[in-house]
DNA sequence: CAATTTTATGCAAACGATTGCATAACTAAA
DNA sequence: TTTAGTTATGCAATCGTTTGCATAAAATTG
């Protein structure tokens, strides 16, 4: 269509100028090739190549060795802070292997999700981090077939084939049905977040079961159901809750987000936070100490999960198979803020 | 090294087995080529494509057409939410289109620059968006001398050669200095950003601008100058300027991160914001709403920006180089919050 | 119906690197 | 010095597409 005008060197230049094949030219750069060679020649070939600017061109390398030296990282959603501290976290791994990542937001819409897949396949990519996974998904299958490693990260999926590094969703709600319950609170409500993402499973599951074990009686009606993960959700749940009836002093929400709009709309109902009601999260977002009244949540580690997963990912990559965790599970640790204080004696 | 068992079709497969050749089953696969063949050629090849699970092979067909369908995005800091939006904002545009982005983060280290943007010419991107260009900079010879398209994005350069597309800086500063004014305000101090990167300059150079205009006097020491833009040098200065023993009302602040930090020096210091100094921000980040006492900023179209420079972008990569502005300045708006009041009778 | 144009497909040469194999030059051994 | 064994380099095939050109078949024309 439109035929570019490139001044691009190649090996074939740079060949003719030093006077040598491109195939010496290619050993004596490439580092793994280059004690073939006279070490002369090789000086002289780098030499040369670095004057006339030469660039190896990592598309034609790719299709000869079938490594594009690229990894695909997959998000719901880069706008959302929470996921790109893995990105960073992947890249401190990845980069000084030579790797460059290529990320994509699904949005959580498994269309997109199948079509960016896609997008990364006819790339080449050598392996997927994928932190938007569901938890049980047919999406795998054509990442299976090219036969390209896969971990997904933050989220797991309920097939143990694919290795998966997450935070202590279970440990988290722990800690804080724990920390509430040494506080006096007795009466606990859930906002709970999608049951597709293994996040919001976990974290429900472990709200029973911690309650539970606790000697806590949780109602069925104690637990709304979000179906995102977002401030809108939160409150919407939160209004739920408080029309329902229910006694409740407390509301564990299965992240920061669910957490934030859950006090937004206690406060807009004349419900005081932490007086009337404590309200706790997950996650640790940033910034979240400077929101009164202080979220109590959980801090996790996402730049670490997204250096484990790299680690992983490069280990499978370079078919050393052996002894790759099905799930890596980080620990968490409870922050302690002010959306917490001791239940009211007589509750709402 | 690794000898990676790949089961993947190639339109020579294809092709074996509608029994054509893999020229014609490129042209079926190509909508661009595909009414030169014969209609019912063209769905059976189609069909038995994706019935083998084709996909084509992107490094391949970039090597042949010199176009990789990917650009690069050069963020300083992908983890700053300041960022996030601009890149949905340029794949808004570049994903239907079948651009695929390479998002790279420099730091603002002008060596990791250096660095990866050999990367992204080496992979061989077709143009480049990038956010995190300094003023005065020799680091574009290299994509110059590759002929590939570039538009900076948020800041600018001094070359005027290279589009920009930036948000109104300068009516920005404006509005905030018109608004303190109205307010009562006559003695104002400025906590300005990095001198090299042009929001930090051209922020300073309109406080000093507008504050003359206005018949303001602004003594050389009412202006901080920070190294970068966070909230530790935001703290800094604001401390800097309060034992500089001058007397000021409110404190214009270069942007949101440093206006943060400078209410946590005050703070810090017993001087209450905005009873005894007021401050104004830059770039209205997320969840600042929340924030108390709620800082009065600019919000500026960061998506916005993203989508304008990636069509830009796509225009110089088709070589529609007609009509390109080299700045395109995008309007900022004013939001009124808490952290402004009009100033005590007496000053400090 | 012959001559001509159009249409649908195949052939083969790129694109820029890597790499197995061949070979020339050199070194070491006999 | 001849032979065997290294070592440094070149040759040519290959990766999976796209695309200019050639050509056979079909359609159009006078």
């Amino acid at each position: 269509m439109v035929n570019k005008k490139r001044n691009v060197i190649t090996l074939k230049d740079v060949a003719k100028e030093v006077g040598v094949d491109k195939s010496t030219v290619s050993r004596a750069l490439n580092p793994g090739t280059q004690d073939l060679l006279t070490p002369e020649v090789v000086a002289r070939i780098r030499e040369v190549a670095s004057r006339m600017g030469y660039r190896k061109n990592q598309m034609a390398r790719s299709l000869r060795t079938h490594r594009t030296m690229t990894v695909g990282i997959v998000l719901p959603d880069i706008t959302n802070t929470l996921f790109a501290p893995l990105v960073r976290g992947a890249e401190s791994i990845l980069e000084p292997l030579g790797y460059t990542s290529m990320i994509v937001n699904t949005d959580d819409d498994s269309e997109r999700r199948n079509y960016l897949i896609g997008v990364l396949l006819e790339r080449g990519v050598d392996g997927i981090i994928d932190a938007a996974p569901q938890i049980s998904t047919t999406q795998f299958k054509s990442i299976a077939e090219h036969g390209i490693p896969l971990v997904t990260a933050i989220r797991k999926t309920d097939r143990t084939s694919i290795p998966a590094v997450i935070n202590d969703d279970e440990a988290g709600i722990r800690l804080l049905i724990q920390y509430l319950h040494a506080r006096g609170h007795r009466k606990l409500a859930h906002i709970a977040g999608p049951e597709t993402l293994s996040t919001g499973h976990l974290r429900l599951n472990a709200f029973r079961q911690h309650t539970e074990k606790i000697g806590l009686d949780v109602p069925e009606k104690a637990i709304a159901y979000a179906m995102r993960f977002d401030e809108d959700e939160g409150s919407r749940c939160a209004l739920d809750l408080l029309i329902s009836g229910l006694d409740f002093t407390a509301i564990v929400c299965a992240n920061d987000r669910l957490a934030l709009g859950a006090i937004k709309a206690l406060h807009q109902s004349g419900v005081r936070c932490p007086e009337d009601i404590s309200v706790t999260g997950f996650n640790d977002l940033p910034f979240l100490n400077l929101i009164p009244p202080g979220l109590t949540t959980i801090r996790i580690q996402q730049f670490d999960v997204g250096r484990l997963s790299a680690e992983l990912l490069t280990r499978m990559m370079n078919n050393q198979e052996a002894a790759i965790p099905s799930t890596s599970i980080l620990p968490v640790e409870l922050v302690e803020r002010g959306s917490v204080s001791t239940p009211r004696t007589n509750s709402l």
